[in-house]
DNA sequence: CGCCTTGATGATAACGATTGTCAAAGTCAG
DNA sequence: CTGACTTTGACAATCGTTATCATCAAGGCG
């Protein structure tokens, strides 16, 4: 049987809340500020099941920490991360969705979901970068 | 002052020997097998060099481990992978490369480096969940 | 409405990967 | 060869994540 309970209906509103991708420990820490006495087990339980069931998509960030969003099956975007600053820019891909469709299909591959994301220096830190190298 | 000792090699040589990915554990464990009495520690700090000095690119693996492998900054491809039972095919994607540089630049990002892996059902495992899902 | 069954919760411990520490050894320049 | 300075490597510390397990609450039923 599965449960409703405030919990599990907490970490997916603060999921669907934050838009944009979470760590478990964020997520988490952002609960007990807004009140919620909820437990870090819990919310790793909840995450993890969100994203069985399809309800939320996980991916592995940088830094050794799982992150998580809301996973609308469409208005999907990517992101352009500094690998300096942690700056994230938004950014759709019409063009790799089809591909990685596409792609996907040629392989044989069913329920193609991808995870494209471009690592890379923000100007600022494009700037300093050189600073730093001429220095 | 940057010096070149056997082990950094090896690590190094281990990294573009194995081709794919390969976690830090793995590579230490082999370069053991091989005969080297190298340390962990220093396996992470090499990959970790190699990585910022532009000659590995790492990525993290749904099993929270770091992956890491020779970077050749050509020869380049990517990986559809099987979320069941792991299987991973090549692909390239001479579109993607292009897409993810212009799209950096369009930013103002430098060094664009990304990630672009698709992750699905294999052939084989699509079968077995339509069969599990009729079941 | 209250009881009971059963899954969920949460504090903590366990766990694995990674990183820091520091003495000892190795490497390179002179 | 000698000295200075870096790297190594064993081990402990750290961090994120998962398992454990007693307790609690949700939901169905009488």
């Amino acid at each position: 049987m599965k449960r409703n309970t405030w919990q599990r209906q907490a970490v997916r509103d603060a999921l669907s809340t934050s838009g944009g991708f979470v760590s478990a420990q964020e997520l988490h820490a952002g609960l007990r500020e807004g009140g919620s006495p909820i437990g870090l087990a819990t919310v790793y339980r909840a995450l993890s099941d969100l994203a069985s069931e399809g309800e939320a998509d996980s991916l592995h960030g940088n830094d050794g920490e799982s992150l998580y969003r809301a996973c609308s099956t469409e208005g999907h975007h990517h992101h352009l991360i500094c690998s300096n600053c942690g700056t994230t820019v938004e950014i759709e891909a019409d063009a790799v969705e089809t591909w990685a469709k596409s792609t996907a299909e040629a392989h044989g591959f069913t329920q193609p979901r991808h995870v494209v994301d471009i690592f890379g220096l923000c100007p600022r830190c494009s700037a300093e970068a050189a600073v730093a190298h001429s220095a």
